[in-house]
DNA sequence: CTACCTGCAAAACGTTTGCAAGACG
DNA sequence: CGTCTTGCAAACGTTTTGCAGGTAG
């Protein structure tokens, strides 16, 4: 997993920017979940290793800034997802309103219909798409 | 275009809710608008008119409830569109980034392959999916 | 009349920023 | 070492809430 990291470092330094042990630690967080996470769901797992809510928030600011990290806006919180090291450049959210995970819908189907869809609008020319969000809301049979 | 309030007096009475000539505004506001709007610019519009910005939040968020008007959330803000009176149940919306502007993207073809999309998400059965967000961002050339 | 609704101001919430101290390269 | 980064606390912008007065049915 931490072989990633080389790449990430090279971004990281091409933009001036520092690596940092607080980086590091926020982006571990990203790559081992299951889901899509918070900034404050992040800090509640990490506090207890010496870091700030505003450092997480910063530094999550800086991977969305170069790139890294996708940032997916709800009602009430923008979640945090990794964006490279991922082999699903464009793909569906899924968030459960019963117990308020967030995560991809993996289905090479669904994920290419939702490609052809993207370009279909960018052919229309009208437009010119820079990112894109597609989230279902429901329920999912989990316990 | 008055007309379409008959359904909704019928609505807000079979809830309990009673009318009131603020609701009437915000209602007429986001019918009248060919963007979809946040809380703040609906208070903009209509705040000579004896109307605070806390009812504005208030009755949005009694129609959220009650189906008739959808909350797009974005990074920074949440905007709102009519639900009802509108023949596009399933639709994408476009931000642009440029003007900040966010509108629904009127196109039939596209539209339905949206819809086939939802289909085929809950066909998998492991969801069930009461509501979805598409939004597209980028720049649309204008003026 | 009664319940629901409003405006206002204050509070709450997620997020950002200023600053002095600290760490990376 | 210089620059970028951090933690803290204070500030910010959006959204919610408590309350006394107002209004619909």
């Amino acid at each position: 997993m931490k072989e990633n990291l080389i790449w990430y470092k090279e971004i990281l330094a091409d933009h001036g920017i520092k690596n940092t042990r607080q980086k590091e630690l926020i982006l571990l967080e990203l790559m081992q979940s299951s889901c899509h996470l918070t900034a404050e769901e992040i800090y509640q797992h990490l506090k207890t290793k010496r870091i700030g809510l505003a450092t997480v928030y910063r530094c999550l600011k800086v991977f969305v800034n170069l790139e890294i990290v996708k940032e997916i806006p709800m009602v009430e919180v923008n979640y945090y997802e990794l964006k490279i090291f991922s082999k699903k450049p464009l793909h569906i959210h899924f968030k459960c309103s019963n117990c308020n995970v967030m995560f991809d819908i993996d289905d090479i189907d669904i994920n290419l219909d939702y490609i052809k869809l993207n370009e279909k609008v960018e052919k229309k020319r009208e437009f010119e798409v820079k990112d894109a969000n597609i989230t279902l809301m429901g329920l999912i049979f989990c316990s």
